[in-house]
DNA sequence: TGAATATATGAACACCTGTTCATGTATTAA
DNA sequence: TTAATACATGAACAGGTGTTCATATATTCA
C-alpha cells in the first residue's frame, strides 16, 4: 500500500502527528501501562489503594512468591508509581501520589460499567 | 519466608484481599493497560482523540508496515478501546467512549507534570 | 556474637508480544 | 471482468516479561 489514499489529507495529517506526544513522553506513558499491565502489579497497586504495606502483607495476600513480589514493586519504585520508606527491617510501600489511583479506578470504573 | 510477619494482621489482609476486584475484572482492566502499553497503539488512540481515521491515514502518520497497524487496531477493537465503521472500501475507527481518552490524558498529564 | 527475620537481586527458563512478510478478501473503477 | 485499492490475517521470528530458585544483604533479638 502506497502512503496516501483518496481520504489522505497529508499536510493535516502530518501535522496531526507533530501533535502527538513527544517520543519520551510516549515513552514513559507505554512504561506505565506496561508496569500496570500485570495482574500480580495491578493487585499490588488496588491493596496500595487501600492502605499502605510491607512486604510482608503483600506475600500474605497474594499468591506469589516474595521474590515475585520484591520484583514487583522494583518495578513500580522505578517509575515512581509507588514509594517506599523504611522502617527498622520492614519496608513500607505507598501510593507515590493520586494521579495513579485514579489510573486504576478510571480503569476498573470503565471495564464494570462498560460489562454490566 | 513464612506468610506471617509480625506487622500482619492476617484478618484484616483477608479481609483486604477479598475486596480486590474479582479475577475477571483483574484481567480486563490488565488486558487494556497491556493494549495501551505498546507505542503503535498509544500513538494510534492520541491521534484518534485528535480526530476519527481511517487506516491509510494512520499509514501516512506512523512509521510502521500496514499490517502493524491492522494488527494493533485489531488489539484495540477487540478490547473496545476503539471502534469501526465501513464507509465504502474504507474502515473508519473511533474512539469507543470518553472514558479511554481520559485514561490517556491522564496518565500523559502525569508524565509531564512529574517531569517538568 | 550468632541466629532469625525481612527484603532484594541475579540467573534462567517458559511464555507472550510486536513486527514484517506474504497473501487473502472486499470494494470500487475502468 | 479485470485491475487497483483498502484492509485483514496467518505464520514466523526476534526480543521482552514474569516467575521461581538460589542466594545475598540488612536489621533485630537473644
Amino acid at each position: 500500500m502506497n502512503d496516501t489514499c483518496i481520504r489522505v489529507d497529508e499536510p493535516l495529517i502530518e501535522q496531526m502527528a507533530q501533535n502527538l506526544p513527544d517520543e519520551q513522553t510516549i515513552n514513559r506513558m507505554s512504561a506505565i501501562f506496561q508496569a500496570l499491565q500485570s495482574d500480580t502489579r495491578l493487585k499490588i497497586m488496588s491493596l496500595l489503594s487501600q492502605k499502605e504495606m510491607c512486604v510482608c502483607e503483600f506475600d500474605c495476600a497474594l499468591d506469589v512468591t516474595q521474590s515475585a513480589i520484591s520484583h514487583s514493586l522494583r518495578t513500580l519504585r522505578q517509575l515512581d508509581l509507588v514509594r517506599v520508606k523504611k522502617q527498622g527491617r520492614f519496608a513500607i510501600y505507598y501510593l507515590a501520589d493520586d494521579h495513579v489511583k485514579i489510573l486504576i479506578d478510571l480503569c476498573n470504573k470503565h471495564v464494570t460499567e462498560c460489562s454490566a
